[in-house]
DNA sequence: AATTATTTTTTACGCGCGTAAAGTATTTTG
DNA sequence: CAAAATACTTTACGCGCGTAAAAAATAATT
């Protein structure tokens, strides 16, 4: 072990009797040399723990080996879950994968988009603000970087879009709730930040209609990232004024259900389907907190697993087709219902 | 707006009047440069849109502007939060902080400090695994880059630590529930991942010693990052039995709390301080969503401002004094009690 | 105005690696 | 086994910037 410590590739190059151009091509892609040659180099690696200068590699390099990943809101577990998936099936591509939280400000979103244009990465994977975000960066930022966007759509911008099925959401909870008792009145933001709250209010009006139903849809007050305390704001004002129009409410998302619940609970409302309860409380997104709801709720659960792998294996195609499609895809997984004790 | 785009550091200080050494200066440290030169490179900037690349600038660069931060687990929404304030106040400062989670795995951990080494960063704030990390890769890891723990601290290693203070949390909570009712049992996992825990347990027994009560230490079955699960499993499984020693819980931590929320509400066991209620919760963290449980979680707040400001801060002053302390520094702040209904 | 201190310019080199070209060695194919 | 194909070596240059040293310009002080 007392090898000394390697400065360069150069250095490297020579103790393990490879030649530096050859080395190089190992470290751009180990599969592009002789399995003998990876295999020397690979023990020299080994014995000597030698890695590339990275800033070294990449300032000549068009673009990296780097891929951005930017959500909205970090501190929501929904995107802790998808980060984690995503940030694996990178790196065992061979990708480093930077991660970038907006916080919930359109601002910072703008100052993450220049950062990542300045490390001129692979590709990105972007899920935007949505509402609040500044358009024509995000669409500047697109034509210039290969980008998918995920979760939340923006019209037209990036290569790609990958994210969940509103529709069915909707869809599959008005059914389920219409079915087996009051038909659910709708329970939203009136200025939500996401563009998925406005499909699943539409999808809800679309299904009531279709279903030959009365649609109800109770608006709250508030703005910025605090669902839950929005959603219980809302809701104790709802019920302190006795305003509920059915026994039957359907949350937009989870993180509102969870306000809910609690603002239920705190003014003895009893939530199940049970003949004591008092109300139904069903939800859409099925976030890892709501399974320990009290009540559990009642929700309809994203294809975690598809959306964040199918966003990873479309931002690999994209890369391989050299940053462009033909034209721009748009993927929705289905959602799928998740019957607990709220509904 | 027809000016060409500018190719590099050269092209940039032509067109802006000034040599390319003082720009690099400039960019290196704004305030290095007379007021009037830094006027017209930044009116350049602004009309010409050029930044460095950010490769080639580090490349020579013997330590960068770059900081890492790394949580144990990003699902976790406190790390998000805590990951917040720590991003803005790098960015203020003009470094760039560079975002890992572990996702509760030692293997990605050390592979975070691999790939944190290389990008040579001016410090790093690290919040470990605890328990499962591989203490040897972390000490090797602090001994090549400045880095300050927090959160969970690991005896002796990185310059300095900064968290709460477990005994200030269990000591009011302790406190608080034995002066207005039963002692409480304490509620935790048998193999916590997270060294908080243990002393958590420690000042449990030493309060209870010291009010000349009898302790209890209910020890959960479970491994890994889930723990509103594991709190959920262990509870029905106490619940069940009808083995609770008191009517009063205190748990390790919030998480775990949320579970035994929820198997209390489902076996239908009342929380709560009114006559008709079956036991009492309190917990340790204040959780974001601790505010949103059935009934709201009684439950001792980490000072999460302080903590994250002074991390940060203790951070800044050891990059300042060249990555290395005299001695090193435990910096732990005082919990403040929250009284919500559960306790 | 002269002296001193500070800042900027000029010149020049090097960092660690990418990569192109031409030649040599090795492996594969028929 | 020879021819063709593939992989590797040698040589050489360039990328964009950091940075050192000496000279020149500018600002502050007396």
């Amino acid at each position: 072990m007392g090898e000394r410590k390697i400065r360069n590739m150069e250095e490297f190059a020579s103790v393990s009797g490879i030649s530096r151009p050859t080395v190089s091509k190992y470290f751009h892609d180990p599969t592009s040399v002789r399995a003998t040659t990876r295999a020397r180099i690979e023990a020299a690696i080994e014995q000597y723990d030698y890695r590339p200068n990275i800033y070294a590699m990449n300032q000549n390099r068009e673009l990296t080996k780097n891929i951005g990943v930017v959500v909205p809101y970090l501190a929501d577990p929904f995107f802790g879950e998808i980060v984690r998936v995503i940030e694996r099936r990178c790196i065992e591509a061979g990708f480093s994968p930077s991660l970038f939280s907006s916080h919930g400000s359109a601002e910072q979103e703008r100052d993450i988009l220049d950062t990542l244009r300045s490390l001129k990465p692979a590709g990105v994977l972007l899920a935007p603000l949505g509402r609040l975000s500044d358009k024509s960066a995000i669409e500047a930022f697109c034509r210039d970087v290969p980008t998918v966007l995920f979760d939340s759509n923006i019209e037209g911008m990036g290569e790609s879009f990958v994210g969940s099925d509103n529709y069915s959401f909707v869809s599959q909870t008005v059914e389920y709730l219409s079915r087996t008792g009051e038909p659910p009145s709708f329970f939203e933001m009136k200025n939500p930040a996401n563009p998925n709250a406005n499909k699943r209010r539409r999808a809800y009006l679309d299904m009531m209609e279709r279903l030959g139903l009365e649609p109800n849809v109770m608006q709250i007050d508030g703005t910025g990232w605090a669902f839950e305390e929005i959603g219980r704001q809302g809701a104790l004002e709802i019920l302190n004024r006795g305003a509920l129009p059915t026994d039957t409410i359907l949350c937009s998302n989870d993180r509102l259900a969870i306000g809910l619940l609690s603002a239920c609970y705190e003014t003895g409302h009893k939530v199940g389907r049970g003949p004591d309860c008092d109300l139904r409380v069903a939800s859409h997104d099925d976030h890892p907190f709501s399974r320990y709801t009290c009540p559990s709720l009642t929700t309809a659960a994203h294809d975690y697993a598809n959306v964040s792998g199918h966003s990873v294996e479309t931002l690999f195609r994209l890369i391989e087709s050299g940053g462009r499609f033909e034209t721009r895809e748009e993927t929705l997984f289905s959602a799928h219902l998740i019957m607990r004790d709220s509904a």
